[in-house]
DNA sequence: CTGAAAGCGCTAACAA
DNA sequence: TTGTTAGCGCTTTCAG
């Protein structure tokens, strides 16, 4: 019943030889239909059951698919992550994942344990690892798609959109819905490489229109909408008159609101608040956030899709696929109509 | 530099038989320092990548632990891997997971697939899987946790709270605050088992209490913060007389608060507020909630040691770990001193 | 401390 | 349509 009942076993009982049962238990394809039937009736009888590790090594491949993420508290990954099952699901590949925890070094080690697995392909978040890790990615036969970022040189292929200019396209907004003091909150931005880009693009484009005192309430905390409450009380006691805030996500600016409306201060009419990933909870708010809609869904569809179409073209000569964009939409109807 | 190198090539730039070229690659015991610092310096130099594949066949065993969820997009899960991740680093192992999307025949697959891995464990969410499914991980000689439920029987080892209890202690708790007229909102009652029977744990309760009339809003929608304010608007509109409505899990609860800010309802003055999970932002909605905090992340903690302690047990005589009860806490401090 | 032999369980590539 | 022959790359014996 266990698993100790081998192919080898299965053959012997159906009086063929293992190739047959190889074949028969898998494609089917050039054997006989009656063959097929009695190999896999036996098969079920002795409770036989398929070792993918000595498959994966007589065929020199795995049907693995690596995903590092930095972090699974982050709603935002497991989207990325449910993107990518939806883009498998039926292809027979498996994801397996690992968290870095925003930490390189685990990364590193996540990676190369990733890759010694000889996984048909790996999808990693972000372009900023170090350069270990890049070495080891371009180094490896697997195709590798980095995600979330286009803000620099991908080691294979690409799917995400650029952070910096998510960061300036809110900026931007603000300025043209006639805001003046603008400030910003953010967390963990000792080790977020994605939200410091949107931070420096949201700052570039306010000194580019001559906004320059922009205070700001940073903390290496993880994100959260407590952290949130707490940072932007902090923030409007210390600069009261500002009239916009960016946040370096939603949960943070989800806290700003709260905090807004236990004080009564009006939103968006005196404050307008502006966070970053559009999670499905911010349109449900009493009061209206404007946020950057990222389809992170579709970027792990599509990180997926690279890599098996990668497969497909092996040995042909289809030029490869580098940089997929993925657009993202800055969502401020409700902020703006409201005004 | 590809990973066209294998351990024999080590062995003979090495000068070495592909034996020691393998102990010195890993445990290094038994090993002359010199030569384990040689071949790995020689690994090193060309590129060497060990492969995890062939190393399971031969040892018969590998560093995978399967993790079967029904979802990703809900965030309990998220942290129950969290905790996993927590337990196993540092071990070597490899968590690699799959989704149901709530489908029994998903499940067993995924099951299966796994299974063929060969795991070194695999944690499972649930009790109720199809018979199938449950005669795969009763046939398993890897060892198996099923986790979040405990209203059931395990088909090896179970870690988790007793879902039909935390929907009773809910009950208990509303109706010794006085209330009266009870309601209940909820999602995914076709396929989540779990939400299923804190309902049915809710219902009784109120039931032995004398309450039969419980007006119930269902969906088999997905659960989310939008359902949520959408289906208690029309229980209110229906039953506007409610003074307490329990939800399948917070993220409705939260859109019920966000309905009941906007029409101006007195929460938890007039109609106290019951959700599950206890969600981090639940404590910082601008009204209070009663939630159940369930501590996700220790049981994924909990289930991933159970598997490291069979593995350390193995060949010993210590009685085998079966069921590990995790606390969870109803908490309404909030709702009802400000009551 | 090091090495040689013998597989782990399966499948690619032929051959029949 | 089926079978045979060789491995895949590593590690477990057991000898030196």
């Amino acid at each position: 019943m266990h698993s100790k009942v081998t192919l080898a076993d299965v053959a012997a009982a159906a009086g063929v030889s293992k190739m047959t049962a190889s074949r028969a238990m898998r494609g089917a394809k050039d054997v006989s239909p009656k063959t097929v039937e009695r190999v896999r009736e036996i098969a079920a009888e002795l409770g036989y059951m398929g070792n993918h590790v000595a498959a994966s090594l007589a065929n020199n491949r795995t049907d693995l698919i690596g995903v590092v993420v930095p972090s699974l508290s982050n709603i935002v990954f497991s989207e990325v992550m449910s993107g990518i099952e939806d883009a498998i699901a039926g292809t027979g590949l498996q994801p397996f994942f690992g968290v870095t925890g925003y930490d390189p070094e685990r990364e590193y080690l996540l990676v190369r344990q990733m890759l010694s697995w000889r996984p048909a392909g790996l999808i990693v978040t972000g372009l900023d690892q170090d350069s270990q890790t890049r070495e080891l990615l371009q180094a490896s036969t697997a195709p590798v798609v980095q995600i979330m970022d286009t803000d620099g040189t991908a080691a294979d292929m690409c799917v995400g959109f650029s952070q910096r200019e998510a960061g300036a396209g809110m900026a931007d907004l603000l300025i043209a819905q006639g805001r003046k003091q603008f400030g910003y909150v953010g967390c963990a931005l000792d080790r977020d490489t994605r939200a410091i880009k949107r931070r420096d693009g949201y700052l570039e484009s306010l000194t580019k229109s001559g906004f320059i005192q922009v205070p700001q309430q940073t903390s290496t905390e993880r994100s959260s909408v407590a952290a949130g409450k707490a940072m932007t009380a902090e923030l409007l006691a210390a600069h009261p008159t500002l009239d916009a805030i960016y946040y370096s996500n939603d949960d943070l600016a989800i806290g700003g609101v709260f905090h807004c409306m236990e004080q009564s201060i009006p939103v968006p009419e005196q404050l307008i608040l502006a966070g970053f990933n559009g999670l499905d909870l911010v349109a449900s708010l009493p009061a209206p956030v404007a946020t950057t809609r990222t389809s992170r869904r579709d970027i792990g569809t599509a990180a997926a899709k690279a890599i098996l179409s990668r497969h497909a073209a092996e040995g042909s000569n289809d030029p490869l696929l580098k940089t997929v964009p993925i657009q993202h939409v800055i969502d401020a109807r409700r902020t703006f109509t409201a005004k």
